[in-house]
DNA sequence: ATATAAGTATCCCATCATAGGAAGGTCAAG
DNA sequence: CTTGACCTTCCTATGATGGGATACTTATAT
C-alpha cells in the first residue's frame, strides 16, 4: 500500500500543476498530506482521487469556493443531491450570461467589420462607432 | 473655453470611473491632464471624447493593449482602416472561441443536471462526473 | 464665520486563478 | 563528486477594477 506519490507525479496524475495543488493546501480546499522526513509531500490514491475532481469541476468552470461546497457534498455521503444540483444550475446561469455577453460584443463587432474596408483609406466604421457609439 | 471640468464630472460625463480615469493616466493609455494650482485634475473636451472612446471599446471587450493601440490609430487621421480591422477581427475570434467554451461548460453541465434528481436523495450525476468526467 | 459635507490627491491593498522566479535543501544517476 | 531533477518556502506578477486610509480643498448650510 505504499502507492504513495511526490508532487510532481501527483500534478502528472491529475493535470493540476504542483503549484496548484501547493496552493490548493494553503488555501485549505484540500487537506495537507503526509510528509516524510524530508519535508516532501507525498499524496495517497485519495488524494490524487480529490485532485482529479477539482481539475474536472475547473474544467467546468466552477469557481474555487463552489467547489469547496462541492467537494463537502462529495464528501458526504448522505448529502442531498438537491444542494449539488441548485450548485450546478446557478452556475449554468452565470455561463450562459457570461457566454451571451461575449456572444453580443462579437456581434456588434462583426457587424461594424463587414462595413469596414480594410485597406489604406482611414475611412473605418469600428473607429467611428468607438466615437459615438449609440 | 472654459469649458474644463473636474474628474468627477468627466467621470459622470463618460462613464470612467474616477479611479479608473486616474488609473488610465497613470499607465499612460491618456496624457496627464492640466491641473489647477490646488493640484485638481481638470479635463477638456478632449479628453472626455477620448474617455468616452475608451469606455465604449471596453464595453465592446477590447484589452487595455488594444485599447492603446486602437486610440493610436483613432489619433492618427492617415491611418489605414486595414490595422483596425486586423485588430478587430482578432477580438472577434477570440471572443467567439471564449464564449463557444463558456457554452460547452453550460452544455455539459446542463446534461448532468437534466439527470439529477435534486431531491434528498445522494445520487448524483453531477458529483458522479466530477468523480470520473470522461 | 464656522461647521459640515462633498470632492480631490496620493498610496496601499484586495480581488481571482495561475505562473514565474529566487534561494536553498535533497536525492539519484553519471 | 558533480550534475541535474526534484523539493521546499517566500515574493512577485498578471488585468481591470474597487475599497479604504489619510490629508487637503472647496462648497454648502447653519
Amino acid at each position: 500500500m505504499n502507492d504513495l506519490v511526490t508532487i510532481h507525479e501527483a500534478s502528472m496524475a491529475t493535470g493540476v500543476s504542483a503549484k496548484m495543488i501547493r496552493h490548493y493546501e494553503s488555501i485549505g480546499l484540500i487537506a495537507a498530506p503526509v510528509r516524510t522526513e524530508n519535508r516532501y509531500r507525498h499524496y495517497a490514491a485519495r488524494d490524487l482521487h480529490e485532485l482529479g475532481f477539482i481539475r474536472r469541476a475547473r474544467d467546468l468552470g466552477f469557481s474555487i469556493d463552489d467547489i469547496r461546497h462541492l467537494l463537502a457534498l462529495w464528501r458526504d455521503r448522505s448529502r442531498s443531491s438537491a444542494e449539488v444540483k441548485t450548485i450546478a444550475l446557478r452556475h449554468i446561469a452565470a455561463l450562459e450570461e457570461k457566454a451571451a455577453a461575449l456572444h453580443a460584443m462579437s456581434e456588434t463587432l462583426r457587424h461594424l467589420a463587414a462595413h469596414c474596408h480594410g485597406d489604406n483609406r482611414p475611412d473605418c466604421p469600428i473607429l467611428d462607432a468607438l466615437d459615438t457609439l449609440r
